[in-house]
DNA sequence: TTAAGGTCTGTAGTTACTACAGGTGCAAGA
DNA sequence: TCTTGCACCTGTAGTAACTACAGACCTTAA
């Protein structure tokens, strides 16, 4: 028992808090296959240990940084191949970057396009609205 | 028969060629209550008026814009009240106008932070990659 | 000992659709 | 008139990435 607390093994609750995620995404990561099955105690609570614990941060990063589930498949899958080349991480990367760079430019367009058909409209307690026409209107 | 066609009646299919929507899109609308039940031919085959024709385009066109269906339901029932004013639009739409303008700073942000990461690594053969260091390193 | 809270499993809900399966309707050519 | 092929019908399941239960069991502190 305390051998197991002095090999720095944590339940999922604790392992959720540590890194700021939910339970149920741990349980949930486990389920598709991008965390491993875990140790467990003899009741069957799970038990992780210093490497599960790096894994999740990792996944946890990628996700913040808005990779997709199937982004992080990619990288894991090189990571746990243990050859992947330096090229191969660059261009999902480059890839990644683009689709970021795209989504920034749409938005802008649509802030600029609501801007503009907003500005028409003073507000205030006028029956009809030039921002439901724009929308409504033909 | 002439005479509904006269009447502008078109069925589903015709209704999502028009504006470029699927067929599919129009059953859910109708589902989750946006769009209001059509009449029916007496087999059953819904068809639609001028009237919900622009109800879709409006539709259509609010989520072309990005409002969620939440943002479309309070624009709708102002829309079907008749009696909103101007200010409660503009409020709306400077309420969602503020979250893109939010998530367009996020995205940056983003790509800042993977451009700088990014630099580091070179691509090529290199076994080892700054990307993964970074992102797994403690 | 007991009560509170942590953990377990499985399942349903979320958003906004999309994609079937299996069955009818309809229009046009032979 | 028949038939062929597309349009349309319903209901249900799948998508992404979780979140939120319910109902049971385990653990721990008072």
């Amino acid at each position: 028992m305390t051998i197991t607390v002095m090999r720095g093994l944590i339940k999922r609750g604790a392992l959720a808090k540590q890194l700021g995620c939910s339970l149920e995404t741990i349980r949930y990561y486990e389920g598709i296959g991008i965390m491993p099955e875990p140790m467990r105690t003899q009741s069957g609570h799970r038990l992780y240990g210093r490497e599960e614990q790096e894994r999740l941060r990792f996944i946890l990063r990628c996700r913040e940084l808005g990779f997709s589930i199937q982004e992080l498949r990619r990288l894991l899958s090189m990571v746990d191949s243990d050859h992947f080349t330096c090229g191969e991480v660059h261009e999902l990367t480059q890839e990644y970057l683009q689709s970021v760079s795209e989504k920034i430019a749409d938005l802008r367009k649509l802030e600029h396009t609501l801007k503009a058909i907003s500005m028409e409209c003073a507000g205030g307690d006028a029956p009809d609205c030039p921002i439901i026409e724009a929308l409504y209107g033909s």
